[in-house]
DNA sequence: CGATTTTTATAGTCTATGATAAAAAATGCG
DNA sequence: CGCATTTTTTATCATAGACTATAAAAATCG
């Protein structure tokens, strides 16, 4: 029982592949309705509000598309990989590599798609924003489970560890995306990597969690 | 000789510090010409349009301002400390402390005030852009100076190194904007030190530039 | 075939916001 | 005072760009 009704000139996942490239590139307020539709086989905004709803909503599918696709080798090796210390080594190469693909926008979609938009663009920006925040979190719970599992010492200020990669996971979407070389980003992973065994060593340099306070500041 | 012609009813100075503020907190196009209106002391726009020019022109004041004022002691502390380690942790301790202000805007104007603009918005974007790409070459600069100096080891590959401090730099700003603490951007910076002497020392985990190649790639 | 359903094409509407025109008001100078 | 000069006031103007109304076209179903 095939579906009624005249039948759609477009794929719509191609259309949406299309439009990821031109968010990726300029950014929410930066693709305009004609940039969209040119990069989603020519369909006209009816054929697009009719498929997708909005700009808004599109963006958003466009975001979880990234999220599955580009980001997903970056998020499999901080999950997946053996040591923690491969983990964000992983997570840091394969985000330069994602940053810095030939013939695709450079730069991160989800660090530089929606920052400082326009009053009307909240919703954009506010789901950039979650998402970005969610990073430090990430982060930490790999350490948490290498200091679980005695990989790190006991005592190890995961939290400040986390906010250190995270600096540079964000640095690095924002370097890209000004036109910094894939050597350029595998250098400031280099150095990341540089600062781990500082930062995590159980001897006196490595960050260390202050001593539980009472409550009450 | 005082000047001729009806007095102004708003302090020029004062009207561009209100109008950084609010660039600074919502992006260039963030900010509409109501808000910088509304925090200029309620200038009218021909008030405006006379003192400043226009959005643009106002913006890039604005940029200027800021970097002269808020980035000042970060870049005074790049250019001014006895050894490079010293300028760099002083860069980036001062920078991480101008984005965490109480009662001023969180996060870099500069990293993040028009990023993927709408394509009228160029001028502003580019103009951020090309003080964002100053910043790895003045930290070469002060690292190619100590080691003239003598202070780090001859064949260091400082464009790398320099490579790894711009990400932190740069990350900073997002982090700040997107609400960390000054806590976690200072424990960033921690992290970032943290490399310094796997980065820079002579033995085999510095960072070392490749030899050099015949031309023709 | 005619009815129904879905998509497409054309041509606009609406709104936010950056920018101005023209005249009034406030000052200095002769 | 009267004229030149500059700023303010008030009232728009202009435009880009997201969105939509209407109806024609293309398919399936009974």
């Amino acid at each position: 029982m095939a579906k009624r009704g005249r039948p759609a000139t477009f794929d719509r996942d191609e259309a949406l592949r299309g439009a990821m490239e031109v968010f990726w590139a300029r950014g929410y307020e930066g693709a305009t309705l004609e940039d969209l539709q040119a990069a989603m086989g020519g369909i006209s905004p009816p054929s697009l509000y009719n498929a997708f709803g909005s700009k808004e909503a599109l963006f958003k599918e466009v975001v979880d598309l990234f999220m599955a696709t580009v980001g997903a080798p970056a998020a499999q090796a901080l999950a997946g990989e053996q040591t923690a210390r491969e983990a964000i080594e992983g997570m840091l190469r394969r985000s330069a590599e994602a940053f810095s693909m030939p013939g695709k926008p450079h730069g991160c979609l989800v660090a530089l798609g929606a920052t400082n938009c326009a009053p009307a663009n909240k919703g954009p920006q506010d789901y950039l924003l979650a998402i970005r925040r969610r990073t430090p979190g990430l982060i930490k719970q790999r350490l948490d489970r290498a200091v679980a599992e005695g990989e790190l010492p006991a005592g190890l200020d995961t939290g400040a560890v986390a906010a250190f990669y995270t600096t540079i996971a964000h640095g690095l979407g924002i370097r890209a995306g000004d036109g910094a070389s894939r050597r350029e980003l595998m250098a400031a992973v280099d150095g990341a990597m540089a600062a781990w065994s500082g930062l995590t060593s159980p001897d006196g340099k490595g960050a260390r969690r202050p001593p539980k306070r009472r409550a009450g500041r």
